[in-house]
DNA sequence: TTTTAATATAATGCC
DNA sequence: GGCATTATATTAAT
């Protein structure tokens, strides 16, 4: 116990004993404290595996590729989704009333308008951040003009 | 209670409901869901006051509003810490060793990169996160490619 | 150039 | 601590 307690701050785990420490090309590691890939992953070290996370086959017709690779960073980018209009339009229109639907609403929608449910998702996350940026912007109008006539306030006084 | 729980599926929120809704101009309406435009945004809402999200340099001056959540809001959400590429390079050193690093390994690690321990423990949990993410993903490709193989089994054991 | 879908990840809240 | 979700920042396609 007491030694489980003390290894952390023994030198086994010093951050300069960490850095100084040669993991070879799979990561292995003595005194490597990850749990779950102990066994059935050895191998492959899959920490920094940056394969796109959406395995998902697109039901729609779809370009498997939108842009040259080239360098293969965003090779497994999702092609954007174009929506048309009359989807924007119900989609703002439930905005209106909830900006944040919940799971059941979300499927609603995605049946609706034939839509995958994280499409879904992602319209509402971006549109609220698109919101919230106008009101900032519309802060920032308000306070630069508070100081403008501040400043005018001030010129008077100086004159 | 059930009541609250049954709201997203119920009629309120349904598409049809929502569709016929009568918006006004402003977009007012009852059961209307955007917090941070309730209320104490008349005027002056801090909500959102946090200021450029970037010119820190770093977060020494501490916002110690930790969140104030009214309703669903965060009034005082932190500033999202920007880590420098030589900060992440050296916490993912570390986690290739021990990817639960105890309070005394966080506080070292914070000495040493400039940041806060609770930074260094958030930073953690979502690594961890990420990791996990990342072994589901493949343990799922691995499951659809096995069932892919029972299917060209499959057919071949029809021809 | 502007808008916005997609992505990555820091921060929160609930268990 | 895990997990789901959110906010935020950035990238890339239009």
């Amino acid at each position: 116990m007491a030694s489980a307690v003390a290894a952390d701050s023994r030198s086994t785990f010093s951050i300069d004993r960490i850095l100084g420490l040669d993991l070879d090309p799979a990561g292995n590691c003595l005194n490597l404290h990850r749990p779950w890939t102990e066994k059935e992953n050895r191998g492959n070290s899959l920490c920094f595996i940056q394969q796109h996370p959406h395995p998902h086959p697109h039901p729609h017709p779809h370009p498997q590729l939108t842009h040259r690779p080239t360098s293969n960073w965003y090779v497994g980018r999702r092609p954007r989704t174009a929506f048309t209009n009359s989807q924007v339009s119900v989609l703002e229109t439930v905005f209106q009333v909830n900006c944040y639907p919940g799971i059941q609403l979300r499927e609603q929608l995605a049946g609706r308008l034939d839509l995958d449910e994280d499409r879904i998702q992602i319209w509402f996350q971006n549109r609220r951040a698109k919101l919230r940026r106008s009101l900032r912007e519309t802060r920032l109008r308000l306070v630069q003009t508070a100081v403008a006539d501040l400043g005018v306030i001030g010129d008077e006084s100086h004159r």
